[in-house]
DNA sequence: ACTTTACTGGACAGCTTGTCTGTTATTTCG
DNA sequence: CGAAATAACAGACAAGCTGTCCAGTAAAGT
C-alpha cells in the first residue's frame, strides 16, 4: 500500500507546473483568453493529466489563492494588537492585502476587469468575509442602536474593499500600497465606528 | 430610398421576441447555461438574424436595461427636492432601484451570482456612477480636509449599493424595499455625511 | 524487485459559435 | 398598386475548444 500523509511527488511537480504556466501565461495576455491548451503546453503536462487534477481553468486559479488565506490571517492576528481604538482591528487585513497586490501588481493587472477578476474578486472577498466575521463579531453592537445584520455589514466592508483595490489598478497614477490603505480607511472608519463598540468587553 | 427615423418593423419584432425569450429562459435556468440556439428558438428567429442584431448574448441582455437607466434618472432628479441633509440625494436613487429589483424579483433572483450578474451588476453599477457624479460634484469637499479622490468616492458608493443588493437577494429571509434600503443608508451615511458638506454653495 | 500510482500521447465525439449562401417575405415609398 | 430595398429564413459550414477515454510507459513508494 502506498500510504503517505504528503502527495506524490509526482503530482507536487505537475501542480506546480500547471500554476506557473497560468502565472506566467497572465502575463501575456488576459486571463480568460488563454486556454487549457497553453497551459498545457507551457507546463508541458498531458491533457488528461489536467483533468485529473482539476475540474477546469478556474478551479486551477482559485487553487493558486491558497497562500494568500494565510498571509491575511496573519496579518490580521498581527493588526488585532496594535489597533489604536480597537474596532480598527476588523480591517487589520488591509494594508497586508494592498501590498500583497503592489507586489503582484503585473499579475493583478492582467486579471482586473477581465472576467477571471470575477473568480479571483470573489475567492478574496469570502477570505476577508470569513477573517472579518472572526474578528468583529464581539465588537459588534448587536441590538443597541443598528439593525443592520451582522452578515450584511461584514459583506458590506468586503464589497467596499475590494472595490478601492479595483479602482487602485483602474488609476492611471500609481499610488504606493500606504496611501490607498490611508484613503480605504477614510472611505470605511466612519461606518466602522458607528457600527462597533470601543471596548471588546 | 428607405429612410425613416424609427425602425423597420420587423427589427423592432425581432429584437423584442430575442428579448422576451432571453427573459423567459432566464426564469428557468441560469443565464450563463442559456444557449444562443435556445434564445433563437423561443423568439423563432433565425441563427443569421440574431447576429445581425447582437454580437452575442451579452449584448442582447445589456440592451434589456436601458429602461432602467431612465427610471433611476427619474428617481434621482426626485430625491434631489426632497433629501433633508441636502447630500442624501446622492443616494436618491436607492429605493428605486431597490423597488425595481423586487418587483422583477424573480429576474433578479436568476441573475444574481451567476456569471450574468457580473454583467448587470457592472452595468447597473456604471448608470450609479454616472448619476451619483452628477449629483455629488457640487457637494463633494474637494480639498478641504478630506484627500480622497472624487471618482473613488464614487465608485466606492455604487460598489457599496451593489453589494447590499447582492447580499438581499442572496439573504433567505425576504426583507421589503424599504427596509433594505434603510439599511443601505445606515451603512453610508456616515461616510456621506463624512465627505460631502452640508449646503450646495 | 514488486506493486501501485501517475503521466503520456493521441485520438475521439460533442458542443457551441459565428459566418455565409441563395431564397423568401415584408415593408416602405413613389 | 407596383417596384425597390431590406430583413428574415433555413440550413449548411468550418473552426475551435472541451472533456473523456484508452493502452502503454515511467516513476514513485515499500
Amino acid at each position: 500500500m502506498l500510504r503517505t500523509g504528503s502527495e506524490d511527488r509526482r503530482t507536487q511537480k505537475t501542480r506546480k507546473a500547471l500554476h506557473e504556466a497560468l502565472i506566467l501565461l497572465m502575463f501575456e495576455k488576459r486571463y480568460d483568453a488563454i486556454l487549457i491548451q497553453e497551459i498545457l503546453d507551457r507546463a508541458n503536462v498531458g491533457r488528461s493529466t489536467f483533468y485529473t487534477h482539476f475540474r477546469d481553468k478556474d478551479e486551477l486559479l482559485v487553487e493558486g489563492l491558497q497562500g494568500l488565506e494565510e498571509l491575511l490571517r496573519d496579518a490580521q492576528m498581527c493588526a488585532a494588537s496594535i489597533s489604536n481604538p480597537r474596532y480598527e482591528s476588523v480591517i487589520g487585513f488591509s494594508l497586508a492585502m494592498f501590498e500583497h497586490a503592489h507586489a503582484h501588481k503585473k499579475l493583478y493587472r492582467s486579471l482586473v476587469g477581465g472576467p477571471g477578476w470575477i473568480i479571483v474578486r470573489q475567492r478574496i472577498e469570502a477570505i476577508l468575509v470569513q477573517l472579518m466575521k472572526h474578528e468583529a463579531r464581539v465588537l459588534f453592537k448587536g441590538k443597541t442602536d443598528s439593525e443592520v445584520p451582522f452578515e450584511l455589514f461584514i459583506h458590506f466592508l468586503g464589497a467596499s474593499f475590494m472595490s478601492v483595490l479595483t479602482w487602485w489598478f483602474n488609476f492611471k497614477r500609481s499610488l504606493p500600497p500606504q496611501e490607498i490603505n490611508a484613503l480605504f480607511r477614510q472611505l470605511v472608519l466612519p461606518t466602522l465606528a458607528t457600527h462597533l463598540s470601543v471596548a471588546a468587553d
